[in-house]
DNA sequence: GTCTATAAAATGATAGAC
DNA sequence: GTCTATCATTTTATAGAC
């Protein structure tokens, strides 16, 4: 049984706009920018497919809108999670693996669509490689503070484990959405203590141990 | 200037359909299999759409020729390679991640369709499924043949290993692919450096050993 | 083995009424 | 802000001639 649609039903731009965001977000991570039909999102809003279009001028203003959303949400929530504290990168990163986690349709989406945007020609395509030089960056430049905190084995190049710590996110979060689904926090844990272990020779100043369940 | 098409030209039914293979995986590797049209095909093989259809039924069917043709030719490639040595796993991975830096378009088509195929309605959905638990079980066992002969760490899961170089891979690819490119091999050499060290207590039987450069 | 012709459906987008 | 109507294209697939 199917949700009714009300038809012509007047809501708010803001509210309107948040609804059409969200079932988008949805359609693009199950079938990527291609696979997804206007009006496959708009049947998810219960609206008519030029009322959709009314809000986003054109399906490629729609994905990049739904990626920047999701994207100043994710950067406001890691912000708010570690507000006064200090943590080590390693504690970072788990957190942000322990918040996918708990996110597969985002996962999803970002999984799904950077692999599509690879073609010059996609909608995303600047985006996505925009996302991966920044975040790189933001990566590298904390193991480099950690390292000077002596918290990081000052040996390694900050710049190639932020790409090698990226590599295992993406490769973990693609197995993890497979069947059977591989334990991705686990794996990444796993990964990140073996990582690490050789620089730990200074307790977390403000964060929490890494502990071994969760 | 586009190669003209020589219309109605006959070609036996082996080199046509390698043709259009060849043709096929270029397209779906840029685009994926839902931004891909059958008539972009064609053209590329200089052939009409329904000539096109006449030899793989259906774009289903022309997608999963491609992928398990492309499986074999690198499974035959593989075994070929190290036929009468005795590679240890580390020797095996690096092999073939070389292997593939030289074949990024074949990368690029492994990239975009296994993520696009998360969708449980994708035409190759079970195929990765199928791949990637038969990848994963290959390195496992190859792991545990080398823990057997002392060359890793006998502590370490070999599933869990198996998981988490897939995962390297496959994030390594993605990065490689994208502007800047990010150099694949010698980040994975620096990776599978530091996971072997622990346990590399035996020089490798008949291989070579891992050198810096290359 | 390849083509032209064609069908039937889907898609992105616009015009204009309410 | 939302709809119906409509368009121009594209797309997958089939029929039948050569």
């Amino acid at each position: 049984m199917v949700a009714e649609r009300i038809e012509g039903l007047r809501l708010p731009r803001t509210q309107r706009r948040q609804q059409i965001l969200a079932a988008a977000a949805q359609a693009f991570a199950e079938t990527g920018f291609h696979g997804t039909s206007l009006a496959d999102v708009a049947t998810r809003v219960g609206v008519s497919q030029p009322g959709l279009l009314h809000h986003y001028p054109n399906k490629q203003a729609l994905i990049l809108a739904v990626l920047e959303e999701r994207d100043d949400e994710d950067s406001r929530y890691l912000d708010e999670t570690f507000r006064d504290g200090d943590p080590t990168v390693v504690e970072w990163l788990m957190a942000l693996c322990e918040l996918n986690a708990r996110r597969p349709e985002l996962v999803r989406l970002y999984t799904v669509t950077a692999a599509e945007s690879l073609d010059p020609a996609h909608p995303a395509h600047e985006f996505f490689q925009h996302r991966y030089q920044r975040i790189r960056r933001i990566m590298a430049e904390r193991i480099a503070a950690d390292q000077r905190k002596g918290r990081v084995d000052r040996a390694l190049d900050p710049e190639h484990v932020a790409t090698e710590v990226m590599a295992v996110m993406d490769g973990l979060q693609l197995q993890w959405l497979m069947r059977p689904p591989v334990d991705m926090c686990a794996r990444f844990r796993a990964y990140l203590e073996r990582w690490s272990a050789g620089g730990e020779d200074a307790a977390p100043a403000g964060g929490r141990r890494l502990s071994a369940d969760a």
